[in-house]
DNA sequence: CCAAGCAATCGAAGCGCTTCGATAACGCCG
DNA sequence: CGGCGTTATCGAAGCGCTTCGATTGCTTGG
């Protein structure tokens, strides 16, 4: 293993020379840059990591929490992770795994001994014990998710406030005036990260202010008839449906609908909201707002580094837009409603 | 941040005192080692990783390459990682993730930078570039799968042979005399690792030294009915089926086996051989030999780390055995075939 | 009573890099 | 032609730890 010594030495240059060419912090000449160069290939140069962390107080490692949960989708979890790491590749970073239950001893330990310079938190539920200790840590942390309590914190999110907003307006476009939002398990909505619970409040709020009948239900189980069928005892004239649930329910909300002898478009319209599109192995015929890792790991990212950087302050809570994705799930209300028409 | 120093002068004694009395390197009095640990506390110390994989020349870091390439199941993936990770913190090692498209460059990196003393790699293939890259670098390297040649390098993998032969063997003694292979799809055999064709290889010579009859068929598609269809045509006397293949596959043969009226086990009995449970949301009813990462990730971890720390030299291929896992799919051959008793 | 042996501790030399301030070499202007 | 500002390079001081050999202060046996 060649050092920065034997690269010196090999191109005739002091050691700093060497540095100095190779970070580009400071102005070397063209023709020693090339020697330099040179030797550096020759020997088959790179420098030690350690080595260089310690002098420069950096480690360029990234530390991802991931904690393994029961309820958690490992499928999920290791796209979040993947993108995270592609992403910080992109800017010279590698990446830490912290997969132990007790996430927090992991952070703790790779901020304590410095083996990574920032963090990123995934998988973050509604009161999260990571966020108390992200404050009182010396490194930067990034969530990819919302707490409850924000304060202090750096954290990215899909917008899933404008996702409901923009799944209304399409409906309502389309001439809706009752439509239904098919949320989480109850218990979901307690346990995990907080959006389900957003996603209601903005569901509830934003179709008031349109004017159109709404209303919300909650399976119970990953069977969605029920729940249909909830639905459409509290709206009889219900055209549209926003679902905003786990994917096995709307799975069988897709095999529900059919057996109910409703068509998708042309007697309901649907879209699927801010769900995850890596578990749909058999993709859903809905028009998506896909949770997308690829939309928040690079800003998550992006804003870390920009933070290792001191380039830019703590910027608070960060949302991100979800792209709109077509499969034809929406039509024109139909002008008798389908229950009635049958 | 503390460092040894403050810790030293705190305690009132040498630097190195303070080193060998963390480390348990060299003995140390037990008040000296007290007053040392009461600073440790106070100072709230940790040692900071740079300095001490610098001059110990080990980083304490394993890394891990899971490449990502299109037909790889992320959830089984994860899995993996996650098993690794945690068998990693056992022994005081933390994780790096590798998880470019790129795998190589990212061993190349952490070998040639010192940034990890050690990698295991993921989801191998029978013809892995990684094989040989591995063979070339400096540090140990650890495969979860064995690629065709192993030729200098270490292996763990399940005993999917092993697998195979305790699953005639089960049916054998139930006095199955006829018994098909749903194998993996085509392509799947080509691509990805090798141990699908292992299995094809063992249960066509364990079968055949057995004395019963015996037939292999590879799925086109996820559907399971054309496999299943082909082994009856093959073997209409056919009790048992032994299942290695994709898990929707499986899927589907639970449901076309109702749908063909046969009864599990009264009419066929069923084993699923070597495949992953972590994707069966809806678990098979199957007995079940699981591919499971709690059982081959430890493993390759603990042989890495007596590599690294010259415990034990290098091992070539380990096996592991598998865990029968009785679910009551497999029952004494009905006297006349399932097919022509009805 | 002294040499030998042992246990506990210390001091200092690295590990390989970054970075600051100093230095040398050079052209330019007055 | 001397002084000055540039530009390119060098030297050395760390960064915080590990580890080796040396040292100190005791205890023992001859």
């Amino acid at each position: 293993m060649a050092t920065i010594d034997d690269v010196a030495r090999q191109a005739g240059v002091a050691i700093s020379t060497v540095s100095y060419a190779l970070s580009g912090k400071r102005k070397v000449s063209a023709d020693t840059r090339a020697r330099i160069e040179a030797a550096c290939a020759e020997l088959d140069y790179a420098p030690r990591a350690s080595a260089r962390a310690l002098a420069a107080n950096r480690s360029e490692v990234i530390a991802v929490t991931a904690p393994l949960h029961p309820d958690t989708d490992p499928s999920a979890h290791m796209a979040f992770a993947m993108e995270v790491t592609i992403a910080a590749r992109d800017h010279d970073y590698d990446t830490l795994l912290l997969v132990h239950d007790d996430a927090q001893q992991g952070m703790r330990r790779s901020a304590a001994t410095a083996l990574a310079d920032g963090i990123i938190v995934l998988d973050v539920a509604a009161h999260d014990e990571r966020a108390a200790l992200a404050r009182g840590l010396s490194c930067p942390v990034v969530f990819i998710g919302v707490p409850e309590d924000t304060e202090g914190l750096v954290c990215v999110d899909l917008d899933f406030e404008a996702a409901i907003r923009q799944s209304i307006d399409t409906l309502v476009h389309a001439d809706h005036r009752s439509v239904g939002l098919i949320s989480q398990h109850p218990e979901t909505l307690e346990r995990e990260s907080n959006y389900p619970l957003r996603v209601v409040h903005e569901f509830e709020r934003y179709a008031a202010s349109c004017g159109i009948e709404f209303a919300v239900t909650y399976p119970e189980t990953d069977d969605a008839a029920p729940a249909l069928d909830d639905l459409f005892a509290r709206l009889p004239g219900m055209t549209g449906i926003v679902m905003n649930t786990a994917n096995p329910v709307a799975q069988s909300l897709a095999a529900t609908l059919g057996a109910r002898g409703l068509t998708v478009p042309q007697d309901v319209s649907v879209i699927a909201a801010g769900m995850t599109p890596i578990m749909a192995r058999t993709p859903l015929p809905f028009d998506t707002l896909p949770l997308d890792p690829r939309l928040t790991c690079p800003v998550a990212v992006d804003i870390l580094v920009d933070l290792l950087e001191g380039k830019a302050p703590a910027r608070g809570v960060t949302l991100v837009t979800q792209i709109y994705q077509s499969q034809g799930s929406v039509a024109p209300a139909p002008v008798a409603p389908p229950l009635q028409a049958r």
